[in-house]
DNA sequence: ATAGAATGAACGACGGTTCAGCCAGCCGCC
DNA sequence: GGCGGCTGGCTGAACCGTCGTTCATTCTAT
């Protein structure tokens, strides 16, 4: 149980194997293979298999969110905060695209993912771009009265589903590229209106 | 093999037992119970577990798509529709909590969904929303320029996270309630610029 | 020499699927 | 009209392959 590399390689092996075969066709003893260890090996580190799809999970969502909120930070305003958020988002998917199948497809294995231990790491990402709303009503860039919390979802919800169609379209176009567009519909569906 | 209606009680069966344990832990015999038969009768009727699941959803989503697809019909304009198809696919939702629990979390079990049979479902959906996006931009409702498949999978992205977070969050709040808003904000989005 | 990590063969639970028999209804024959 | 055999859906206990998991043993580094 020493060495957390170790933990890490079976993580990524993990990742290839799931975004090859998918979660439950995957055997324990091939993710071992994978990472080239033995089966028993990897229950010095992980308690079960589940436990590697979740840790998976919390740790690429917990860097995700890390480095997306990081580099937020820097844009002057809240619309330049979403443009760069949609940019990153779609980018870190098309950079990895075998953590992106896992995360777009995989991941959503009922019940684990979706209540448990995961949705903590999720909310976090939903308390960002809340954030970054909230930030844009107060510098009245947005809708004074925009449901911020509907919003957030609805942001939230387009980029995911941008994202999983460009995986099961064997991402045959430039998910980033789409980046501007999605931006821009987004932008303009809080705007604060147009003075009448 | 002769009553369809025997088919038909094992998939309601099968939602309820879906909607409480999930598709995993869910025993071919339990979804049997349910329906008061025997677990081999089950294959009588369904080639496999999976057969189950895909049917179920197969025929649930046609059947969605088809009362949306004529409900819409009436709207006099795109604007109109486009409130009406948010309303009706919330309220769908609601009114079957069960089916909304598996629709929303269950089904999304990796390749077997989203690859598979089903995606010529969500794809007849696609088809629906985006012919609607392009009636409004035919009527200079919508932007000109709008690009219509990334706005299409914006939308339904979008209506996507707002039912699952309110399956998620224990349906604590009426979903079709917050139908008005994002209609709102997913029309703003797309309209045609108020001329500068 | 010793401790602790790694191994991988074997175990055992699990559950999807099968299939030999059961039963209810129907038909034709007496 | 009654009776016996036939048909075909239904039954559910048992089968059997499949892994997740374990642990006695081996290896290695100090």
């Amino acid at each position: 149980m020493r060495d957390p590399d170790r933990s890490q390689n079976i993580i990524e092996a993990a990742v290839r194997v799931f975004a090859r075969k998918g979660y439950y066709n995957s055997r324990v003893s091939d993710i071992a293979r994978e990472a080239g260890i033995a089966a028993g090996t990897i229950y010095l580190y992980f308690k079960t298999k589940d436990d590697i799809l979740v840790t998976l999970f919390r740790d690429k969502m917990a860097e995700f969110v890390g480095s997306l909120c990081k580099a937020i930070a820097d844009e002057p305003d809240a619309v330049a905060k979403v443009r760069r958020l949609v940019v990153l988002h779609f980018r870190m998917l098309e950079d990895d695209p075998e953590l992106a199948e896992v995360v777009q497809v995989e991941l959503r294995q009922g019940q684990k993912f979706f209540r448990g231990a995961p949705s903590q790491e999720i909310g976090a990402y939903f308390a960002l771009i809340g954030s970054v709303l909230e930030e844009g009503v107060a510098q009245g860039r947005f809708r004074q009265d925009l449901p911020v919390k509907i919003a957030t979802k609805m942001l939230f919800g387009a980029m995911d589903q941008m994202a999983t169609s460009w995986v099961l379209g064997k991402r045959g176009y430039s998910l980033t590229d789409t980046a501007p567009a999605v931006a821009e519909i987004s932008l303009q569906g809080i705007a604060a209106s147009p003075e009448a």
